[in-house]
DNA sequence: ATTTATGCAAACGATTTGCAATAGG
DNA sequence: CCTATTGCAAATCGTTTGCATAAAT
């Protein structure tokens, strides 16, 4: 029915978001893409971002700070998300536990999402950074 | 320095909050206790939620279909949120893996969210009725 | 030629905010 | 009284959408 066809910029999107390490947002991708693509809609990129997250080309990590954030990565895996600076992250050497899908009886389980929250180890230092710097301030 | 005054309406949204077994949206809060509070404005609710969010007197469940949902149990535990219906449910008899939360080297980890998506036994049974409605109308 | 993909700008919907009026202490 | 809280409506901001045009087949 439908039938699809070729895009240059549908492309770059996919490309964009897939080489890509920290969980963009379309607004992010989009200026990314900008300077090459000097004809890009920010439309085209919501539109494009929409459509492979529905034939599961991409996933969506959820959103952070009120902006979506996609995934091209989309075999399951744990995020760490700061909610200092808003960067999401991926966590290594933890699998989702989906074989607690099983023991959930409310309905017929899809996914497993697993998502930690904190402080990331830049922002930590960054705040030690600070609270030094207040301190001889202090001590003028 | 914040000389916090006490306020019947502030009460009500807790209370409504805490009573509420459904997680619900802002709006889901405002429309609740609107007849029983008829100069009760959305605008109140949204400041009230965010105050004993930021406290940790309620808690976040996430963002479904664009809306942020509340929970008044802040205790960690898993939820079910059906794709379909939107309906966000207690997982009981499994806890978030906390413990994981040791293994993570990117930052200090604060929380830890266990989701699980899919569709709810209520949706199944809708679904299954549909269908076996559509089948017996093709068949005349 | 036909139909999908896009640019653009307007529309949308959830949430936030500025300000004058209200109510708690 | 003083100041935190609220109602109201306008403003914000991420995202969606309608429509005329461009690109793909």
């Amino acid at each position: 029915m439908t039938a699809r066809k070729h895009s240059k910029k549908r492309d770059a999107i996919l490309d964009c978001i897939r080489s890509a390490s920290n969980h963009p947002t379309a607004e992010w991708v989009y200026a990314r893409l900008k300077p090459e693509i000097p004809d890009l809609s920010l439309g085209t990129v919501y539109r494009n971002l929409a459509a492979f997250k529905a034939e599961g080309v991409i996933a969506s990590v959820g959103t952070v700070d009120g902006m979506e954030r996609f995934d091209g990565f989309t075999h399951p895996h744990p995020h760490f998300v700061c909610t200092h600076c808003k960067a999401v992250l991926n966590v290594d050497g933890i699998d989702p536990p989906q074989e607690l899908a099983d023991r959930v009886t409310c309905g017929s389980v899809r996914d497993c999402v697993l998502t930690f929250y904190g402080i990331c180890n830049q922002c930590v230092s960054v705040d030690a950074e600070n609270n030094s710097n207040l301190l001889m301030e202090e001590q003028v």
